[in-house]
DNA sequence: CACAATTAAATTGCACGCAACTAAATAGCG
DNA sequence: CGCTATTTAGTTGCGTGCAATTTAATTGTG
């Protein structure tokens, strides 16, 4: 009734690599809705949280999005390049870093708003479906996350 | 009842944003499990092919993972490199080129064999809830490829 | 107050992932 | 058969992701 031991470097593929090809696959819809708006797929999220939160130093951006300052810094310089995005040192704590949107980047959300309607219509699953998905993958990656902290400190 | 079009941009979020950190969160605890054998994720997504299917042309390869030559060429020659992997031009066809493992690429598989068990034990999910959600997964990739043909198409 | 520990960004180095292009070989068509 | 179109790998260039290190500023402690 079990699995044969040498059939889970099969089984195992399916669950990281399906995973890893929907991830790309998104990346894939992004690429092309994004090109309008002359942004990258993490530039885009970026983005999301600064439209929503409005002013962040780096740290807290990082945070929101699950990223250092390694890639962070290039990307932000990326945009302030692109005109979107402003950064200064704070005055009151030097170390840190504000990131602010620019007029510019304040006025890209609205170009913006029809994104995610053309993504939800891409996946072709209706809301509950996402919402439920979404759960489920939030649960997954902290679990991930706990166990990553586990390995790493067991060994 | 509907929500505010504002809101959209934080819904949005959610739907990419989990399955991105999702994605990352198993490359962690792949990093740290996969650091025994010398393996990166998608090394040993590789690797996993050729102790499948035994010898490939990069084509075939590529398909399996959907990565195009761009991608696997290097990794490939890092491979190579490592003693896991021959490349030799088909004699057949000179355009492919033939990936097979060494003894020792064949023999790794081995010291893998223990890999899945961890990373389903990281997950904290059954393998009724893996299943159910690798098939939600691949749905969600195939809606994605042909919305994303369909975008280019049409602009 | 002095000084070690901590924190925030930035930088460096490496490995993807993908678009765009090149080079070489084969297939297919007139 | 000859020539173009297609196919297969490889290369280049760019943008992440992340570990490791560096620099500068701040915190906490004796």
């Amino acid at each position: 009734m079990s699995t044969p031991t040498a059939d889970w470097l099969r089984l195992d593929q399916q669950i990281c690599f399906s995973l890893n090809a929907a991830s790309r696959a998104f990346g894939g819809v992004y690429r092309v809705i994004l090109k309008d708006l002359g942004l990258t797929y993490p530039q885009y999220l970026v983005m999301l949280v600064l439209w929503e939160h409005g002013e962040l130093p780096v740290k807290k951006l990082g945070e929101h999005l699950r990223l250092d300052s390694g890639t962070l810094s290039p990307l932000l310089k990326r945009l302030e390049a692109a005109g979107l995005v402003r950064r200064e040192r704070s005055t009151r704590d030097e170390r840190s870093v504000q990131v602010r949107l620019t007029e510019e980047g304040a006025a890209l959300r609205g170009r913006a708003l029809e994104v995610p309607r053309r993504i939800a219509a891409a996946t072709g699953f209706d809301l509950d479906e996402i919402r439920e998905l979404r759960a489920r993958l939030d649960r997954l990656t902290t679990a991930l996350d706990a166990a990553a902290a586990e390995e790493e400190a067991g060994r």
